[in-house]
DNA sequence: CGTACCTTTGACGTCAACGTCAAGCTCCCT
DNA sequence: AGGGAGCTTGACGTTGACGTCAAAGGTACG
C-alpha cells in the first residue's frame, strides 16, 4: 500500500509563491483544513488541490468567502437539495458577472494595445510636430471605444 | 454657442451607481479634477469620460494609482519622451498580465459552467443514488481541468 | 422666517487579506 | 550543552477603497 505524498506548510508555500501566513489564514477562514502531526500541519494532495482552486479564484477576483462556498459545494451530499438549489442560483449569477467581466477585460486589453501602438508611433517619429493633436485624437478614440463596449 | 452639459456630484454618482464620497475620493487621489462653482463641484463631459475609464479599470482589477497613470498618459505632451518610455514599459507588462488574467477568467467560466451542469444533473434525477460517487468524480474532473490550464 | 435639501470639508471607522513581530516548542547536528 | 531551522499560536499593524458621521454653508419653497 503506497502512502500519498504530503507537504509541509513552507513547502507548499514555496511551490505556489505564497507565505505560510497566507496558508494559515486560509485555514482560519475555513478554506483549508490540513491534518496535524502533533502541532505541525500536514497538507495532502487534496489540500493542495483546494489551494490551486483558491489561488485561481483569487486571480479572477473572488473574495475568499465566495471561494469557500464553491469549495464546500464539492462536499455536499444528496441530502442537501436546498443548498444545491441556492448554490445553483449563485453560480448562475456569478457566471453572468464573469461574462461581463470578460468583456471588460477584452476591452481593456484592446485599449491597452491601442495605447501601446500610439506610444510607439509617437516615439518613432523624431520630430515632435502634430503631437498634441494626435494625443487628443487618441483620447477621443479611446474613450469612444471604451464606452460602447 | 452651445454650452456643454455638466453634472453635479450626486447626479453623476446616481448615474454610475457610486457614492458622492467615492467621487471625492477619486478627486483626492488625483484621478478627477472637476471645476468649481463656488464650492460646489461641476463635472464636465471630460470628467464623466474619465470616470467611465476609472470604473472600467476598477472592474478589471486595476488599483487607482495605476488607473491614474493611464489617465495621465493622455495629458503627456511631446517634451516627456522619457515618461512615455517608462509608460510604454509598464503598459507592455500590464498587457501580459491582462492576457494571463483572461486565461484565468476563461478557465473559471468553464469550471463554473461545468459545475452548473453538474448541479443541474444531480437536481434533475429524483432518486439520489450514485450521488457521492458522482460528486467525487466531478471533483477530480474539475481539479484536473483546472490544473492543466 | 423656518426648514428641507444639497453641498462642502475634515476626521474617524471599516473590511479584506494578509504582513510582521513576539514567545515558545521540537528536532537535529556538532 | 548549545545553537539553528522550522514549526506553532497569538496579537497587533498595514494597505486600499471607500463608509460614516459631524459641523457648517448656500438655495428654494411655503
Amino acid at each position: 500500500m503506497k502512502t500519498e505524498r504530503t507537504w509541509t506548510i513552507s513547502e507548499l508555500a514555496r511551490e505556489f509563491k505564497v507565505t505560510p501566513r497566507a496558508l494559515r489564514f486560509y485555514e482560519d477562514r475555513g478554506l483549508l483544513s490540513p491534518r496535524r502531526d502533533g502541532l505541525n500541519r500536514v497538507y495532502s494532495v487534496r489540500d493542495r488541490g483546494r489551494l490551486i482552486l483558491i489561488l485561481r479564484g483569487k486571480r479572477v477576483g473572488f473574495p475568499l468567502t465566495e471561494i469557500k462556498e464553491i469549495l464546500d459545494l464539492y462536499d455536499l451530499n444528496d441530502g442537501e437539495r436546498a443548498q444545491m438549489q441556492t448554490a445553483l442560483k449563485k453560480f448562475r449569477a456569478r457566471a453572468v458577472t464573469l461574462e461581463s467581466q470578460r468583456e471588460d477585460l477584452e476591452g481593456a486589453i484592446q485599449a491597452l494595445a491601442d495605447g501601446i501602438a500610439w506610444l510607439e508611433g509617437r516615439l518613432a517619429e523624431p520630430a515632435p510636430k502634430a503631437g498634441v493633436a494626435a494625443a487628443r485624437a487618441f483620447e477621443q478614440e479611446a474613450k469612444r471605444r471604451l464606452q460602447d463596449a
